[in-house]
RNA sequence: CGGGCUGUGGCGCAGCUUGGCUAGCGCGCGACGUUUGGGACGUCGAGGUCGUCGGUUCGAGUCCGACCAGCCCGACCA
């Protein structure tokens, strides 16, 4: 392409609110432009960055064997309700009508339409298959932010595998494991596969993909020293011993105006501490009051509650429910000899005694409490959120946390979807099994943006040769000399006919303003072609990444360009 | 949804407190000329329903109200 036939739109002034850097740096360079919120047109420059992202998926879900179709994104709600989620994606689903009044949604994923085309599947023999497709998801966020981090509507690359038996799911999903590292690799990123929490998709295990960045919205867990990663949304750590010493006798004592863990443990240090008290939280869970139990020195990850329930929606308790439940305001608060309420504990708790919790009487508090003996709880859980520091319960080493981009995430589902949709095939003995399924999903313009988060510098992206919009830009210094832009054309057409993705800036520009943006949009390779050289029969060679120069003989120019892409071009 | 902020040529902003007549600045854009190995300069020029609606006023970009949109901080996800 030459530049000056090409809508490169870049901008010099950033838009001022800009956070993160890919957003910024993707309007700067002409990538991108914003409609509305979480809504971006992908201009000429960022689609074909689109693309070759895509391309690299692709390729890795061809190689596994996937097999790719398109489906459509506007689905009647009947659907939706068929497998139950038109209730639990809640606001996050588009919902609209149509002509006749009939209520239609908008994907947001689509298990459930791979699951009614695996109606068409009837014997094991059909089994196992891989199927996927790259289109767009539409997600009414409550609140999209970064530029293309966290949008309303993108592409998504989503797969599912369809399976006899747990077996044969634990190999497609191990597929995905390993075809999702090599993506991320080859397109630039250095995603760290960690355990996550599956949400609200179900399913049973699940592995998030996460970009280290601080323009990320995930934290993770990793160990020091072994391979535990999590998602702080699941991770665990180990807790050193307690030592209570004897059980005993369940005491109430008055506590005026100590309504706080560390006002209580400031005014009672030696039965109060906040690792001596226990903290009870009241929750709304899908409409139902939950009573949540947890260290007095410790805090609720919220999503442990909703995974440990099964949970779709949850919120904290208004005062006045409270009140109607316990009998008493936040700050006297306990589970002490409750019953009829749904008790969750956090395993910190087990068989700890002469602890200190709320009398549910305003200014009122039990010591001596013996959580087996004096708390009927319901159900143990682990709830706690994991701090810096805390000890990896694999190894006993020291725990990292640390902020990321979530890319990819892939899960077990299970037989959810095909159960509801009937998605049956009968075995070797001719009895009928549900399919079971697992569910994949990439993020397309996140993976872009993500990308352009790890490769950057002060004078804008870094693309890797990959998925870079371009390969070679060939800036020409003086478009108007003759000899000096003959040199130029004669490069472009050997470098086009090597099958190098070229972009020749042919511009009439002042150099200073080429290699600007040559540097702000990131291209890998830069030829400078100016009448300087060309009288000593020279070119220069720039690496984007370092922006180390050095000058080639005009004869080599091409080879070695030529050389430096395809090396690079299947991933970093 | 709660809290904070913003809306003025394509982009970035000033003007608003203290209404006043032709609404400015930088970048970008067009023409001409001089320039051209790191974001040039001169001259001329094009381009704006001041987010929308309503109100106050002789007069509103400026004051008041409602609404809309966008951004940032908190609860969700690729």
């Amino acid at each position: 392409m030459r530049w000056s036939e090409a809508h490169i739109p870049t901008l010099r002034d950033a838009p001022a609110d800009a956070e993160a850097v890919s957003h910024k740096l993707l309007v700067q360079g002409g990538f991108i432009r914003q409609l509305a919120a979480g809504s971006y047109t992908m201009l000429p420059l960022g689609q074909k960055v689109r693309l070759k992202v895509e391309g690299i998926i692709r390729e890795e879900m061809n190689a596994i064997g996937g097999q790719e179709m398109v489906l459509p994104t506007l689905h009647p709600a009947e659907i939706w309700k068929k497998s139950d989620r038109y209730d639990l994606m809640g606001e996050n689903l588009f919902r609209l009508k149509d002509r006749k009044d009939v209520d239609l949604v908008l994907g947001m994923t689509e298990e459930e339409i791979f699951a009614i085309l695996a109606l068409e599947l009837f014997s094991y023999r059909d089994l196992p298959q891989i199927w996927y497709q790259m289109h767009t998801k539409f997600r009414d966020e409550p609140r999209p932010k970064s530029g293309l981090l966290r949008v309303r509507e993108f592409t998504m690359k989503d797969s599912y595998t369809l399976d006899i038996d747990k077996p044969g799911l634990d190999a497609g999903f191990d597929k995905h494991h390993e075809a999702y590292k090599r993506m991320f690799s080859r397109m630039g990123l250095e995603a760290v596969d960690v355990e996550a929490s599956s949400g609200a998709m179900g399913g049973s295990e699940s592995i998030e993909f996460i970009q280290r960045s601080d323009a990320g919205e995930d934290w993770v867990v990793t160990c020091e020293n072994c391979d535990y990663r999590a998602n702080i949304q699941k991770a665990v750590s180990a807790l050193p011993d307690v030592d209570d010493g004897e059980s005993g006798e369940l005491t109430r004592f008055a506590t005026p105006g100590l309504r706080t863990i560390n006002a209580l443990a400031e005014a009672h240090p030696d039965i109060a501490g906040a690792d001596r008290q226990i903290k009870s939280l009241v929750y709304v869970i899908d409409g139902e009051p939950v009573i949540v139990l947890l260290r007095g020195d410790h805090e609720l990850q919220e999503q442990k509650l909703m995974d440990a329930i099964g949970a779709a929606d949850l919120r904290t308790s208004l005062p006045e429910e409270i009140r109607d439940l316990l009998g008493a305001d936040p700050g006297s608060l306990g589970a002490v000899g409750v019953e009829g309420v749904r008790i969750l504990a956090d395993p910190a708790l087990e068989g700890r005694v002469r602890m200190t919790t709320g009398a549910n009487e305003d200014d009122w508090h039990y010591k001596g409490v013996d959580v087996s003996r004096d708390i009927d709880v319901t159900q143990w859980a682990e709830l706690r959120a994991v701090t810096t520091g805390e000890k990896c319960v694999k190894c006993g080493h020291s725990l990292e946390l640390w902020k990321g981009i979530e890319v990819g995430h892939i899960f077990k589902l299970g037989t959810k979807y095909s159960e509801a949709f009937g998605a049956f095939v009968q075995d070797e003995d001719g009895e009928s099994q549900p399919i079971i399924m697992g569910s994949y999903g990439i993020g397309v313009e996140r993976g872009v943006a993500a990308v352009v988060e790890a490769n950057h510098d002060e004078n804008g992206i870094i693309w890797p040769v990959s998925v870079a919009p371009y390969e070679v830009v060939i800036t020409v210094v003086r478009v108007d000399e003759e000899s000096t832009r003959a040199v130029a054309e004669d490069i472009y057409s050997q470098l086009r006919d090597a099958g190098i993705d070229v972009l020749l800036d042919d511009r009439i520009e002042r150099p200073g303003v080429k290699f600007a943006d040559s540097e702000l949009i990131g291209i890998p390779y830069r030829i400078t072609v100016g009448p300087r050289g060309v009288a000593e029969s020279v070119v220069e060679l720039t690496v984007r990444r370092g922006l180390e120069k050095e000058n080639v003989a005009l004869g080599e120019a091409v080879a070695a360009l030529v050389d430096g892409v395809e090396r690079h071009r299947f991933g970093i």
